[in-house]
DNA sequence: CAGTATCCAATATGATACTG
DNA sequence: CAGTATCATATTGGATACTG
């Protein structure tokens, strides 16, 4: 298996090349939520539970490099940015639509109903 | 989001249950080999460039540990070890398939023909 | 044959404070 | 609002030598 450069970064092979791209804690959660709309930065950062700042600046700022997301800049006051899927961002999102569902079939298989279980927090959530 | 914990490994969500057992550099090229046949350590360590003793080991632990792969040893002489696919494992097999199948797509895109390349490599190695 | 043990460098992530 | 900068820690991975 040979060692593959594209755009800077080396990988052993079509698997690795994804995974790259998608790995890690934190692209995932951050492309999963635009497949619905565009985010703001605030928006994102308070609709991940435990991400830092430093970890989503650096979560977009990698999915913008490998041509996942796109950014706009509103200069005007107050000043906002707009974060949304491109094309190929859109196709990574349904092959982590698959990686999900295997997810949430292996966790019931270990006795965890994670839709079950967001749902219950999101009812606490809104009592308080 | 809540934290998940199973059998030890905390994650936040499906994606991220599914990646800590297949992501990481090494896991899906043991998990891609073992979908044709049993491997032994040795063959495995020969056949997957650049991995080190050290991570082979690890990652045949790990999924041991998660339940992907099983492992045989027999004792007699010369002692040996066979490593094999659960059927955990022909499952995220499956997937891992699907994250090559779209890498190699993403790739061709950037001009890069993978399959046409390790059939070169191979030749040239056969001429040795 | 199939590993362990040890040392070391690079990367990932978090916490906190600061800024155009 | 949307970030940077800095410091600290944890994890990952490679190189090398050794072993039941």
């Amino acid at each position: 298996m040979p060692d593959v450069i594209i755009k800077n970064n080396r990988f052993y092979n079509p698997v690795d090349y994804i995974l790259q791209q998608i790995g890690g804690t934190w692209k995932a959660p951050v492309l999963w939520r635009l497949r619905i709309k565009t985010f703001r930065y605030s928006e994102l950062e308070k609709d991940i539970p435990h991400i830092s700042q430093k970890m989503l600046t650096k979560t977009l700022r990698e999915l913008e490099a490998d041509g996942l997301v796109d950014k706009k800049t509103f200069a005007k006051v107050p000043p906002h940015t707009e974060y949304s899927l491109t094309s190929k961002g859109k196709q990574v999102v349904v092959l982590i639509e698959s990686i999900r569902n295997l997810g949430l079939e292996l966790m019931k298989k270990e006795g965890i109903d994670y839709l079950a279980m967001i749902k219950e927090e999101k009812k606490n959530e809104r009592k308080k």
